[in-house]
This record gives C-alpha cells, structure tokens and sequence, in this order.
DNA sequence: CGAAAGGCTCTTTTT
DNA sequence: GAGCCTTTCG
C-alpha cells in the first residue's frame, strides 16, 4: 500500500474513492497533482486497471508530460498505453482514426487563430460584406462562443437579435463549407466534431465507452460546454468520472468555460461523492492569509476553510514604482539583490502580469542588466512567418485541398503569382465547386470542359503547373522519405535558404528554420507520411507553457493565466493598478470583476515564501501615458500582513512627489543598495566577450556614460543585445 | 509584381 | 508603439 504513504486523510480519500463520479475542490497547493497521479497509480497497481482503459485530460500538454514522468517512476510499466492529454489533443487523435463516419478525411488539417481569420475574411468578401464594418475578429468570437455552446449555424438564426447575429450566422455557415471543402478543423471544432461523432454513431460511442473505465479531468472549473458534455458521453457507461478542480481559480470564462459545469456536477451525479482538499502545503501563512482575503471578497462564492501548517513567513511587500520602466527596474535590482544573496537561484524567481504586452518593457530590463530570463512561448515560435510558410507546405503534403495553406505559399518564395491571379484561381475554385489544387490539375487537363473560361494568360498556366509540379514533387517524397529527409527536400526545392537570406533578419529567420527542422527529428523514426501526420498534429497543438524550458536557471516572465498550475519561492505581481488588474475591460461587468479577483489570487497563491505587489504611479498606454489608481485588490489586504506596516497606502503621496523612489522592504541579511561594480571593463568594437548568461559575443559599439558604460555586443546564440556594464557580468577573451 | 513608406486601429487573458 | 493594411513608386 505504498502509494497511500504520505498522504493526508483527504487525499487518502480522493485516491480510494474509484467507483462512479468523484467530485475533487481543491485548493492551491493542495497536492491536487499528487492525488491525480497517486490514483492513477493506484488504479493500475492496487485495483488492476489496465492502463489502456484509463483516460486522464490535463489543461496543457506540459502537465500531461510531467504526469507522465511522476507515473513513469511509480509504476515504470506500461505508461504509454495510457490516454494522457489536453481535451484537445485527444479527440485530435480520436478523430484522425474514426472521424470517417461523420465525414472527417483522416488527413485533416488543424487551422489555428490565424488561418480562422484568414477564413472568414475570405469568406466576409465572398458574402459581399465589408471587413471593416464587421470586424473578423468579433465573428472569430461569435462563432468560437457558438461552437463552445454546440451552437450550429442552423440554431444560430434562433437566436438571432441583432442584424450583427445575422452576419455571423450567415459568415458561420460559410466558414463551415470553407472548412469542410479544405478537409480542415478549428480548436473548437475538435471537442464539437467528437460530440457529433459519439451523438450520430452509437457503435462508435460504445466502443469508446466500454473501453474507458475510468476518465479523470483535471482544471474542471475551465470546461466549457462541449467539454462538458463529451465527459458525460464517454462516461455514460461506467460513470467512473473523477474531475478536480477550484472555482476559485476559473479564469477562463472568455474561452467559454462555465464555472456551472464544476457548480452542478452534484446535481448531474446525485451520487457523486465530494471531496474538499483544503490543506496548504505551497504557500507561507502570510501569503495563503493574503490570498484568502482577496478572494472572500467575491460574492458568488462557497466559502472555505484553506489553512497551512506551514510557517508564518515574510510579510508581502507593496511597492509603488513612478513609471513601468522603473517597476521593471525594481524588479531586476531586487531579483538581482535576491539571487546575490546566494540562498535563491534565478528559477526560483516569477514575474507575472495581466497583459502580454507588459512583458516588454521588463525582457528590456533584464537585457539591460544582464539577468537571464525565460518567457513562456510556445505557440509564438510556430507563429512567425518562415515556420508556418514551411508548415503550410507540410499541411498541403498531408492534404493539398487545404485552402488556407496553398494560398498563404502560392508565392511564397515569389514566383510571380499575385493577388489578382491567386484572386482568380480562387474563384475559379469556388465556381467550379472544388479546391485550389483541384482547380490547378482541371487547369492542366486542356480538354475539361469546364476550365474552358479560364481567365489566365497561357503564361500564367504554365507558372501555375509549375508550382502544382512543385506541390506534386513533394507529396510524392512525402510518400517516400521520412520527415526530416522531406523537410530537406521542400528547403532545396524551394531554394529555401537563399530566400530567407533576402529578405531582413533571413539569418535569425534561417536559424527557426533549422530549429524547426529538430523537431521533426523526433518523428524521424515513423513512417513516411505517419511521421508527417505526426509532426504536424505535435506541432498544432502546442500552448505557450509547454515552452517553458524547465533546465535553464533563469527568471520566468509569465501571463497570470499562464502561470496556472505552477509555483515559486517568489512572486512579483507586476501591474497591481486599477485598469490593469482589474483590467479596464471588465470594469462594466460583476461577473468579470471576480474573475479579475481570481486571477489575482491564482497569480498570489502561486507563491511560496514571499510575494511583491509592485505597481506603478504612471504607465504608457498604446503610445501615450496616463496615472492609474493602485489596484482596489491591495485594499482588501490587511495591514498585519504587508511590510512596512500601515505605511504603504501613506507613503504615496511622497512618492509622487519624490517621482521615482520606491520603498524598498527591508529584507533579513539584505544590504540596502547592490554594491556598484567600481571598476569597469573597457572595451572597443572588436573585442571577444563572454557572458553568463548569452555566451561568446562580439562587441559591436561601446559608449560610456556618467557613471556607467553601454556595449552593444552580438551574441553567438543569443542575438544582437545593448548591456549595461556595471551589471552584465562580462569578461573579456583574448 | 514587389518593396518601401505612411496611416490606421487597437491589445486581456489562449487550447 | 506595433502590427496590419493601403498606397505609392520602381
């Protein structure tokens, strides 16, 4: 019975409690990861499940990896038969092997945010409509919402009230075609294509349900409807449903979630047995007590008892900065003041905010001084330009009908096909009832009938067949090599290198194409176009957590939403002003007002030892600058807990004044100010330097200052950079 | 047809 | 302040 070692009695509970719906509240840093992989475990080794007949959906593919590694050290065997996943994912998988019986080619393609968009402005100019009237993103919204809510096109028009819904309704039907000609799903389209698979085809349903002994969701207070209602399908048979989940920490209301699925479940499972983990084993006494009092504040709410018996801890610093750039500053001097102090690694260190687009003006000061950091993206780095290019060419190779792909690389590189002669094969394409490729080969065949009108020069023809041969070459590779030689093969095909290198920054760019080339090494041992299919589907599916690289010791500059789930000896909460946390944006709405609260504790409780409340007086806003309010979350925050006492609240108005000082708290063992560096490097352009953090560079200018010197040195891995001498810890090679 | 330049609108959070 | 779109010129 050693999986039940160490455990408390709750946890014990939530673990033993296998047979029908188990409903888990658990607080922050209740050990809710332990449970989950501690009942898997104990399903497998103690009950004899099999693990091929247990499903488990995580909110991120990087929970799901470390899911995995915890269960791989408990129970070694057989890990990989298990079903680990976001909800994503695994109807991804679900689909691509019996999607046929609803429709769905095997080969479809996933369209992320970015090819939507391009969908429905293609679709807003074929229904006559003006993009700028009917903004594509408010219709991407709509339609998302109605897919959340398995809302079809054909209900759509019931709930039709405003001429705006009429648009939407008639732009949703044709977005749907449009998919559906390209052999393409969206995100929402994933969770809602496997509902109507499992609704239309009974056999199908059954085979999954008698399979799927035991389903266990985590982060249950961010399901939406369709999720909602995919749980109750696959769980239908043995209804040995166990979701986890915090109504507290609901964040995700704007994708949809419904806080009702985790609210009702007791109503839909009247036999569901409840089980509360309130015991905190993250967080400092002061810091769960500084959370506890931001959250009671929200009405719709159950009240609970979370307590620690960890110690009391350090009180929570409140500081107001005059500017953003100097809240940055602050953070950089007291993270760097932290880390001198040798008890503390950069790693241990989180920076969060609301907006992303806080994160600028704090990566330039960590630059700036030296500080090695680590931003969480994912996705970003499948979103720049050159990689989706090249994606694009992947997608076609699984499946040339894809609409969106072909048309995004038609000229790209440039082969003299613009926007008139890819407006027309377009329409070509729409009259003729097929896809761009379809309408390529008709083009080829001289005797169809129907491309008799075409309206393309005899010149044009042939740049067209050239590129449908390119296209042509490749699928045919594809059927032949595996996934790293067809990657080579598209690059030389296309003259890939060359391109890039014409256009600005090809070098950086050159470089995440060859990054982009190691992943496909992971597939290189599948089959031809399974390792295509594989790759592709890895790649779709990626969030910007998973690309937090866990090695590197380095400061973690994070989104509050993002940082969900994860924990740090210390927290700055960047942005605490009224506007901004509470963002502006929710300020109409009540409902919204809570989650803001939520976010707030989520980002709180994300602390261990000590916590930073860090504002500031004055902050630039798109372009110009404003004053706002401190955040009325530090309100609810009694006195006894922060630092300094009473005083913070008092010592605004002398800020203002003074401009820029902040209070520093004073720290245990802490000297006031960082010791200045007194004795420069000197350097000149030319010289060889290594950094801590960026490596080997080469100096390209330096200038000194007043007190101080600023060399802008490129990096050999890390870029072009402007430093700060008295802080970049430099040394100088010979 | 492509590159460069200027003007426009926004930014909340993301699988 | 930045990305996107449109315009303009070569």
């Amino acid at each position: 019975m050693d999986i039940l070692d160490g455990l408390n009695p709750a946890q014990k509970e939530a673990v033993e409690a296998i047979n029908g719906p188990v409903l888990i509240l658990a607080g922050p840093g209740s050990g809710k990861t332990r449970v989950i992989t501690h009942r898997v475990a104990y399903l497998i080794k103690v009950c004899g499940v099999s693990p091929h007949r247990i499903m488990a959906v995580t909110f991120t593919n990087k929970a799901a990896r470390e899911m995995k590694e915890r269960l791989t050290k408990m129970v070694s065997s057989s890990v990989n038969d298990l079903t680990i996943g976001t909800f994503h994912a695994t109807c991804a998988r679900i689909l691509r092997i019996d999607g046929r019986a609803i429709g769905i080619p095997p080969e479809f393609v996933i369209y992320d945010d970015e090819d939507q968009l391009s969908v429905l402005k293609k679709a807003l100019v074929a229904l006559n409509l003006d993009p700028k009237q009917y903004a594509p993103k408010a219709i991407q919204q709509a339609i998302s919402e109605a897919k959340s809510q398995m809302v079809s096109p054909a209900d759509y028009k019931r709930a039709s009230r405003s001429y705006f819904d009429e648009v939407v309704r008639r732009v949703y039907e044709r977005y749907e075609a449009a998919l559906g000609e390209s052999g393409a799903l969206d995100f929402d389209d994933l969770l809602l294509k496997m509902v109507k698979l499992f609704k239309d085809n009974p056999e199908i349903l059954l085979k999954y349900q008698l399979r799927y002994l035991h389903i266990m969701v985590d982060e249950f207070q961010d399901t939406n409807t369709v999720q909602y209602e995919l749980i109750k399908l696959l769980g239908g048979k043995y209804r040995n449903i166990c979701v986890v989940g915090d109504p507290d920490q609901s964040i995700y209301s704007w994708r949809f979630a419904d806080l009702r699925n985790i609210l009702s479940f007791e109503k839909d499972y009247l036999d569901a047995k409840v089980v509360l983990l309130e015991q905190n084993y993250r967080s400092s006494k002061i810091i769960l007590d500084t959370a506890s009092h931001v959250i009671e504040k929200n009405k719709q709410r159950k009240a609970r008892h979370l307590f620690t018996e960890n110690e009391e801890g350090e009180p929570v610093s409140v500081v107001e900065a005059y500017s953003e750039t100097e809240e940055a500053q602050f953070v950089v001097k007291e993270v760097s003041h932290l880390t001198g102090l040798g008890k503390l690694r950069m790693g241990d260190i989180a920076v969060m905010y609301r907006t992303n687009a806080q994160s600028r003006v704090l990566e330039e000061a960590f630059i700036r001084y030296g500080l090695p950091y680590r931003l969480a993206v994912g996705t970003r780095f499948y979103e720049r330009r050159e990689i989706k290019d090249i994606l694009a060419y992947f997608r076609l190779i699984q499946n040339p009908n894809d609409s969106v792909s072909l048309l995004r690389i038609l000229n790209v590189p440039g082969r003299g096909i613009g926007e008139k002669t890819s407006g027309q094969l377009s329409f070509l394409a729409r009259s003729l009832g097929v896809s761009e490729y379809k309408a390529l080969e008709m083009l080829e065949d001289k005797d169809s009938e129907a491309v008799r009108e075409q309206p393309f020069s005899s010149q044009m023809v042939r740049t067209l067949s050239g590129f449908r041969q390119i296209l042509q070459d490749m699928i045919q590779v594809g059927q032949e090599k595996n996934v790293v030689d067809l990657f080579d093969f598209i690059l030389d095909k296309l003259h890939y290198r060359e391109y890039l290198m014409s256009t600005p920054e090809g070098d950086e760019r050159w470089e995440n194409v060859q990054e982009l080339r190691t992943v496909t090494q992971e597939y290189l041992s599948l089959a031809p176009s399974e390792g295509t299919a594989a790759f592709l589907q890895g790649v779709s599916l990626v969030s910007d957590v998973d690309g937090l690289k866990e090695s590197a010791d380095a400061v973690t500059l994070i989104t509050l939403h993002q940082a969900k789930g994860l924990e740090f000896p210390v927290v700055f909460i960047v942005g605490m002003e009224d506007g901004i946390l509470p963002h502006v944006r929710s300020f109409d709405d009540p409902s919204h007002m809570e989650e803001e609260r939520r976010l707030c504790y989520v980002g709180i409780t994300r602390a261990k030892k000590k916590l930073y409340l860090v504002r500031a007086f004055r902050r630039s806003f798109m372009g110009s600058s404003g004053v706002n309010e401190p955040s009325r979350f530090l309100a609810d925050i009694p006195d006894y807990l922060i630092a300094g006492g009473s005083g913070w609240r008092e010592e605004k108005k002398q800020m203002a004044e003074t401009q820029y000082v902040w209070n520093r708290p004073p720290m245990p063992g802490s000297t006031p100010e960082q010791s200045p560096q007194t004795d420069l490097i000197k350097l000149k352009p030319g010289d060889r330097v290594r950094h801590a953090a960026f490596g080997e560079g080469l100096v390209l200018s330096y200038q000194e200052t007043k007190d101080d010197a600023e060399a802008v040195i490129t990096f050999k891995s890390a870029g072009t950079k402007k430093l700060l001498m008295s802080f970049a810890r430099l040394e100088k090679i010979e």
